[in-house]
DNA sequence: CTTGACTCCGTAGCATGGTACGGACCGTAG
DNA sequence: CTACGGTCCGTACCATGCTACGGAGTCAAG
């Protein structure tokens, strides 16, 4: 086919994966993001995934990750000794991982619901019971 | 009874709720904490409830809240001027947040763990599914 | 060929969430 | 009373994750 791949700029990538230019600059430098091919004037060429890619790193940040974390992720591809063991493992400690989170905010949104179910919605502050269960702690 | 409650100081408060010391002043300062009273001599004397609230930071934090967030959380009592019902709606929405995050999470772990799974863990990492997987975003 | 938008790069600044430091004061054991 | 640790405070510093700035080169429309 004619076109293949439609490169992308930084600036029409930023705005594809809702980032700031800087951003991904920022991202490259970090990791995140692997150094793209450029034209003959310097102008950096992505290819579409870029995007993908992008909207991942945002969702898992959201989620708690830190860059670092990411950039873990993502590099369970393209490092090239790895074998695909190495890859299973350490795949598998992030779902570790993100089964702890789950299990932790589960417990932390049932200490909530049982509040916001305790609490009649009427009344001074005195009698709602919205207060001492924030405070609980691991079981 | 003679003690009553037996009152913390900065260096002991800091040891059960494992933070440091420094740590403690700063939730202060931010309003994470609330201005314990003092000795005549200046030192600061915290109940002994405030472990678990610092615990509670601490696993706030963990799973992604901002400071500022906890600090909403944590203010959900002691407003003077808050309504019962103020205070229910706020919880709820912090309820509807925290799934949010679950689902979140959730998803993130069915990719992982398909990756996971469809991965022998022999071969090269060219035959290693674990690769675009990753990138995958909201359906 | 000019104009305006876009890109490049390096560097600086900002917000968050602490962490460390230094000099002074307190308090208790010897 | 002295020593030694704990505490006080203010300020400075740190890492993370961006965000903005300035000056120069690029590129496409008119």
């Amino acid at each position: 086919m004619r076109n293949g791949t439609a490169r992308l700029t930084t600036g029409r990538l930023a705005r594809l994966a809702d980032v700031g230019v800087e951003t991904i600059r920022f991202y490259e430098r970090h990791g995140l993001l692997p150094e793209p091919p450029r034209t003959p004037a310097g102008y950096r060429e992505y290819p579409p995934e870029t995007v993908r890619r992008l909207r991942f790193i945002r969702r898992a940040k959201e989620l708690g990750f830190t860059l670092r974390e990411i950039r873990e992720l993502l590099e369970l591809r393209m490092t090239p000794g790895t074998t695909c063991a190495e890859i299973r493992g350490r795949a598998q400690e992030k779902v570790d991982d993100i089964e702890r989170r789950i299990r932790s905010l589960e417990r932390m949104r049932g200490t909530l619901v049982q509040l916001v179910r305790s609490c009649r919605g009427r009344g001074p502050i005195s009698e709602c019971p919205v207060l001492d269960a924030l405070e609980e702690d691991e079981p």
